[in-house]
RNA sequence: GCCUGGGUAGCUCAACGGUAGAGCGUCCGCCUUGUAAGCGGUUGAUAGGGGUUCGACUCCCCUCCUGGGCUCCA
């Protein structure tokens, strides 16, 4: 055998990965729960061939962990089936951090929350039974006869037979077209598989089941909705822990709770669903990052346009939003007569006509025109969630209007200046997505996405950041780039798109005289990079756990008396601050000091400054940061002023605390 | 949209076919406080609309709002 690090290894014939593993020693041979064998992942049980070139897959690692949650979801069907006998199941794939299964019950019953136990107690006696698991290969026809009374089985079965890759994307059958291959656990057991699975049931048991939901089978709304279990598996009890831990803490995070208890914004029920309103501090904030934006994009030469809510359909026909875009639009108003009005969805098509409203010069171009645009989409009930995904919301969107000759060099620009934009709001891990041409559903010729494509290639190369492809996930109309950001916890959030825009010049007719004096097709750049105001609110929200850096924060500093008679000093020392530009607050001595400190914490004030004999006497302050295990006492006043109005002009990001 | 779980005071949660409670918050007193909750009082709620019932927060129907999910992009 070939070991990944090139050494040989000689067993005897016959030998399988296990052998392998225990070879190498009895520690890798406890920890492995598969094997790669030529690329290939295997069970441990797969007899070697000679020459192989072979790697022993760890509980620990990706490939192990995927084994793990793989097997676990086995695990899960053979309980639910013997808790609910005649249960059809379906697929249960391994997914990111879990593992989940689809299943029929009989009778149309449906999983309830309280059955979680239920399923948890019986996976854990399977897996104390220490069950192998035994892989058998078997022909499409003895498939379907093992299956006889799974039609879901007998679905993917057929798939296999016909060549179909949906199957193999399930992950849920082998091989060939002629062959299927199985799983038994002892006689308790059987589902269709591709594995590879762990030996064992031994191997598994740091598992957590975690929710029940309805799943269309194949994700398809006309076809059965079927009941669905998540659940999560690791390796060691210490990775599961963690994992929670890390649920936990996102929960902690989470934008709507933090926008509750910091009094930042809601979404009150009469308004509808996904229609949120500013609070003063949340309005606050906003008015903080949107200021910001406006200066930035004010430097960067960009002009600020501003257009109605509210247009005539022909608008929308002329674009051709109406056609492809339409059941994402709040449905029309009928006016006078057949007249009708829609809200709008989206700010392009006004801006079009801002460089439509006269002939324009090559001399003009490029043209970036900018607006805090609010647009409404109907989304789908189901899917409005918090800020994140809302049914009206301000976006930060500009349309760049420019030569071909010029669109490498603006996109560019863009990047630069979104990855600017982004790093002072304290976001800093990036990479980019490169999303192309969609197979079908899309419109231009091949030479213009191929250098519309390449344009912005070259433009993401340019920023030196990692590129992901993302093949087929452009518009309709055109390729485009997306910043995603990683946050405090290591999430991902989409931020910003570039987009490249060929059609919708050519559907308004769009022109520029150039220097030949000749009429000439310019180039729409679509760009957004707060993505919309609401969302990149929630993700900095989220990002910072609610602690604001001080730049941003709707209260910078309190300041607190110890007893009433340090009133007129406190009193004096905000006004210190307010004449430095700080938001500053008195919290007055009606309270103890302990109790006040408190609140302060819990609002998550960055400063908190407690003032009394000692500091009315010498003009100093006591200083509590955010985050600070002990107080800094004796503090000159013109000290901390200077101290925060620098830390406020670097927009100095504190590292995100919990 | 579909499946599923919810909606009780500003917030977090009790209760139950028979008077809807608590903590925090609010407001008012008292206390005068040096670093994560002083004391007392006060205010305040069954999402909306129908139905069943002697009686509905509770059971049924509809609407609205909301959590989770609807082939993971390891």
């Amino acid at each position: 055998m070939v070991l990944p690090d090139g050494a040989h290894r000689a067993l005897p014939a016959g030998a399988r990965a296990a052998d392998l593993a225990a070879a190498l020693g009895a520690r890798l041979a406890k920890a492995a729960v598969a094997a790669e064998v030529d690329g290939v992942l295997v069970d441990l049980s797969t007899e070697l061939s000679d020459g192989a070139r072979v790697r022993i897959v760890t509980a620990d690692s990706e490939d192990g962990r995927h084994v793990l949650r793989h097997s676990t979801a086995h695990v899960m069907a053979q309980a639910v089936c013997a808790l609910w006998p005649g249960a059809r199941y379906a697929i249960g794939p391994p997914i990111a951090d879990g593992f989940y299964y689809d299943f029929e019950l009989p009778g149309g019953e449906h999983f309830r929350d309280e059955d979680l136990a239920r399923i948890d107690a019986e996976m854990r006696r399977i897996i104390a039974a220490r069950q192998p698991f035994t892989r058998e290969e078997c022909s499409i026809e003895q498939g379907l006869a093992l299956f006889a009374d799974q039609p879901f089985k007998r679905e993917i079965i057929e798939g296999v037979a016909a060549g179909a890759g949906d199957a193999e994307l399930a992950g849920e059958a082998g091989g060939d077209r002629a062959t299927v291959s199985l799983y038994r656990n002892a006689d308790a057991f059987v589902d269709l598989c591709r594995g590879p699975h762990v030996p064992s049931t031994d191997r598994l048991g740091h598992f957590r089941l975690q929710r029940v939901a309805g799943a269309y089978w194949r994700g398809d709304e006309h076809r059965p909705q079927l009941q669905r279990v998540y659940g999560t598996a690791w390796e060691s009890a210490a990775a599961l822990a963690e994992h929670l831990h890390r649920l936990e803490e996102a929960e902690r995070r989470d934008h709507r709770r933090l926008g509750i208890e910091l009094d930042l914004f809601s979404f009150p029920d009469e308004i509808g669903s996904g229609l949120a309103v500013f609070h003063p501090k949340g309005g606050l904030v906003r008015r903080l990052m949107e200021d910001y934006s406006r200066e930035r994009h004010a430097a960067s030469g960009y002009e600020f346009v501003y257009t109605p809510h509210v247009t005539k359909s022909a608008l929308f026909e002329e674009s051709g939003h109406l056609d492809w875009y339409a059941e994402g639009m709040f449905p029309p108003m009928e006016l006078d007569g057949d007249q009708r009005y829609y809200v709008k969805p989206m700010n392009c098509p006004f801006h079009i006509l801002i460089y439509r409203s006269r002939q324009r010069s090559y001399r003009e171009l490029p043209m970036r025109l900018f607006e805090f645009g609010s647009v409404y989409r109907y989304e789908l009930s189901g899917v409005v969630h918090g800020l994140t995904r809302v049914r009206g919301m301000t976006q930060d969107d500009a349309h760049i209007f420019c030569t071909r000759e010029q669109m490498g060099v603006e996109i560019e620009r863009v990047l630069e200046f979104e990855l600017g934009l982004l790093r002072d709001f304290g976001l800093s891990d990036f990479y980019l997505e490169l999303s192309t041409r969609p197979p079908e559903k899309s419109v231009g010729e091949d030479d213009e996405w191929d250098e519309a494509t390449a344009a912005l290639e070259a433009a993401a190369k340019a920023m030196g950041l990692d590129l992901v492809l993302d093949p087929g996930g452009g518009a309709f109309y055109g390729p485009k780039i997306s910043v995603q950001a990683r946050d405090a916890i290591g999430r991902t959030w989409q931020m910003s798109t570039v987009q490249l825009d060929f059609q919708l010049p050519r559907r308004f007719g769009l022109s520029y005289v150039g220097a030949d004096n000749g009429r000439h097709r310019p180039v729409m750049i679509h760009r957004a990079l707060f993505g919309s105001v609401e969302r990149f609110l929630a993700v900095l929200v989220e990002h910072y756990a609610g602690n604001f850096p001080t730049w941003l924060a709707p209260v910078q500093v309190r300041v607190l008396p110890v007893r009433d008679d340090h009133e007129a000093y406190a009193a004096e020392v905000a006004a210190a601050l307010a004449a430095a530009g700080r938001r500053v607050e008195v919290d007055h001595a009606n309270e103890p000091l302990g109790a006040r400190v408190r609140r302060g914490r819990v609002e998550k004030v960055p400063y908190l400054l407690v003032v009394g004999d000692a500091d009315v006497a010498a003009g100093t302050v006591g200083v509590n940061a955010r985050g600070g295990e002990r107080p800094e006492r004796d503090v000159a006043l013109g000290v901390f002023v200077e101290r925060l109005a620098d830390e406020v002009a670097r927009r100095s990001a504190p590292e995100p605390v919990a």
